[in-house]
DNA sequence: TAGCCATATAACGTATTAGCTATATAGCTA
DNA sequence: TAGCTATATAGCTAATACGTTATATGGCTA
């Protein structure tokens, strides 16, 4: 694997990932979790991300719902989840967004 | 106006125009049209674009399925129609679509 | 003007998405 | 192990998207 590898990405399945109000707030409400969720107990904020239950609160919608987004960003490996100490943080997946843009410039 | 002015886009908007293959396929070809399409009689490929028959039948699905999903990119201002003689010529919009891709980047 | 051809719209079925409430699961903690 | 809390899933409704066929519109052309 030489350094110009490019991670494949599925570029429709990306678009409609972020073809959303929320999640596109969702991912940049991640690019600083310290700075826009409170305080939390476990998991570093900027190594693992906000806790679900933040993001939830912040979106304004209930908890099932933000799960949901949740989801779907993971799946579209835009995200990532790490389970800890009972809460689930997520962070953005930057090499994969990276991939995205760069396909996106190609368009 | 300077030259740093940017086009004001839905970013939400695109997205959810973007994402579909059929529709990254039509940006696609649009990219050359000459080279993706029959000869036209009226309407320069690269001035004018292809005309909706063309991109139709090269999709391949129904006449109004096609017309549809062009009228989706003429909505999100990706795509500009341009009537004449009888027929409906398709091209990118560019700028806009440079303008999709900058404010991608900053996702 | 009359007819014709390209394109757009209407109407309909099906699939997907997004919200909700209710419930299940997972996994700490005591 | 038992209970509690965070998260995920199930089940429902409403809205949106995409495909079809049928029909309407628009505007050349003769």
């Amino acid at each position: 694997m030489s350094s110009t590898d490019e991670l494949t990405i599925d570029l429709e399945a990306a678009l409609k990932a972020l073809a959303s109000d929320r999640r596109l707030q969702i991912l940049d409400w991640l690019k600083d979790p310290a700075a826009n969720f409170p305080p939390q107990e476990h998991g570093d904020p900027v190594e693992h991300g906000a806790c679900n239950q933040y993001i939830v609160e912040k979106l304004g919608v209930s908890q099932p719902a933000g799960s949901r987004h949740l989801k779907v960003l993971v799946d579209a490996d835009l995200a990532i989840a790490t389970r800890r100490k009972g809460w689930v943080y997520y962070r953005r997946n930057e090499p994969a967004i990276d991939a995205v843009v760069r396909a996106m410039s190609q368009i």
